[in-house]
DNA sequence: TCCTTGACATTTT
DNA sequence: TAAAATGCCAAGG
């Protein structure tokens, strides 16, 4: 089941994130509606449509490393995105404290009406 | 059922 | 002390 309307949520949800800032997979499934369900969300990004452009770059890990090994070309290719977008990247870690994304509370609710 | 992926906790620097 | 790195556990496809 690649074509979820969860699936939709999460994509809608990760692509509500502002340039220039980060969040977590557990943060994107909270906004998203499914708390507790960030594996989900990495599943998800997995499986987005390659016609359909997705900020998954932006998603990081709860503590601000890459989801990916620092030696991955999918990494490094994150770290760029990042550091283009004003997003500090050192050794496959975010400061969490300055790039972390604060939602407001209409974006929250767009994700959970979608 | 197994494999992949994220969170949380603990330890090290 | 705080921040970063590693390991272990749980959930979903």
């Amino acid at each position: 089941m690649s074509y979820n309307p969860l699936y939709q949520r999460i994509w809608k949800t990760v692509n509500a994130i502002p340039v220039g800032y980060v969040s977590s997979y557990g943060k994107i499934a909270d906004f998203a509606g499914l708390p507790g369900k960030a594996r989900m969300v990495g599943k998800s990004l997995g499986y987005v449509p390659k016609e359909l452009q997705v900020n998954w770059h932006r998603v990081l890990r709860s503590n601000g490393q890459l989801a990916f090994p620092k030696g991955s070309e999918l990494a490094l290719k994150q770290t760029g995105l990042l550091q283009e977008e004003g997003v500090a990247v050192l050794n496959n870690r975010v400061r969490m404290k300055e790039f972390e994304w604060h939602p407001d509370l209409a974006t929250m609710l767009q994700g959970f009406e979608y």
